[in-house]
DNA sequence: CCAAAAGTGTTGTGAGTACACCCATGC
DNA sequence: GCATGGGTGTACTCACAACACTTTTGG
């Protein structure tokens, strides 16, 4: 058999990727979703998402797509797993890689995104979606929930200075629980990947919490020597 | 624009699956893989794959391919994550989900795979293997790591019955590390998950180990009143 | 009787959790 | 001067880890 004849006659398919894009601001998880432009299900609301062009890797695809609908890029993204019903997508027989990614939501961001008809919408408030993109949406909840447990994601999604109780209120939100605030500093503090800053931030409070920043080379070092984070 | 024409004209691709098979015989973990019998590579070390067919769902298409390859059917199996590099497969561009299968090696089992050219190598004996079948496997490794830690899918590889050195080996496999005996045994039977058979296995000494059934209906009784199992 | 694997308890330690008051400052 | 959120220390509990001897029985 040639190689020719193996891959011939081997039914194509179309492959999507679609993109679950989490950011957080004024102390809540958000979600970035459009308004989808064509049929079916035109106007519903959907993930960003996108087909995987030819000799376009799904990840590139994935990257291309979010800028292109919403003009973000240079962001942590990671696959999260492919849906592969028959029916999932009513106007066509679609296999669709999902992508998670994590944001800092900033004015710059907002503005592009709101350019391209993109909405953040606080994770409480999420509407119906179409297809199965509700189930991509918890399904990369699960995913944020573990992975912050035990890598330190958060800080994709905070500035590069934040204060402590910023931090511990994404935490908070990630896992929908409450957390103590001196239980909290004292395990963060401890793992010694955190700078402190002179500068304080007054937005929140009269008296002003420090700002820190996360210091990687630091948290990559610890990490050759068996440091585990773990929040 | 019509539904139709929104969906036309994307290019498609070919999606294959790639499944990686674990078993755990003679104390060791074990992978079922095949020689390739098809161009390019052929009669190279490969994972036990094939082509996603038209209306069929991925998941289909994993359970599809380890039957008609392997002869095997009704086993644990989930979803890695897809590989979607454009060069991964040196014959064409094909996008694959891999996933991840456990199975209670059997003589029915071993009888069935062999007359389909499959064969069970320890993981450590695992040869070199086509494209980035390598990687899967090792991304398979890591995910069998981390569900042992909190899911009760050891129970997969194991007979119905089997005894607690058994379970404590088939650990020490997934984890490449010793566990004490006696934590090991306070731990799990602490879990009250483990049914005492009065039958002895004496087959790996005079003695004789006690034989132990999981009971699944009590496993999942407990878990909803909270009970997370960890081992 | 002895080799070989199965089975059995206790103790120390460190991490997690619960918890209440003072501090700094803008208004 | 007071309201608001930021910051700090201690004590208890429990799960984990370390560890050595007895039991059973086939040969």
């Amino acid at each position: 058999m040639s190689p020719a004849s193996f891959y011939a006659n081997v039914p194509r398919h179309l492959v999507a990727v679609d993109c679950i894009i989490f950011g957080f601001e004024d102390g809540k998880l958000k979600l970035l979703i459009i308004k989808r432009k064509v049929d079916p299900m035109e106007g519903a609301w959907s993930l960003v998402g996108g087909f995987v062009q030819e000799g376009e890797s799904t990840d590139n695809a994935a990257i291309r797509v979010l800028r292109q609908t919403t003009g973000i890029q240079d962001i942590y993204m990671d696959q999260l797993q492919s849906y592969g019903d028959t029916d999932r997508d009513t106007g066509a027989r679609v296999i669709s890689i999902a992508y998670y990614a994590l944001i800092r939501i900033s004015e710059h961001d907002r503005l592009l995104a709101n350019a391209h008809g993109a909405h953040w919408l606080s994770l409480h408030q999420i509407p119906e979606l179409i297809f199965d993109h509700n189930k991509m949406l918890n399904d990369a909840m699960a995913r944020l929930r573990d992975q912050a447990h035990f890598h330190p994601i958060g800080f994709e999604l905070l500035p590069e200075k934040f204060t402590l109780p910023q931090l511990r209120n994404l935490y908070e939100e990630i896992y929908q629980r409450p957390l103590d605030k001196r239980n909290f500093r004292k395990k963060i503090l401890a793992m010694d990947i955190l700078e402190k800053l002179e500068e304080k931030d007054k937005s929140s409070s009269k008296k002003g919490a420090h700002l820190y920043r996360f210091d990687r080379l630091k948290y990559d070092a610890l990490t050759q020597h068996g440091l585990v984070f773990e929040i």
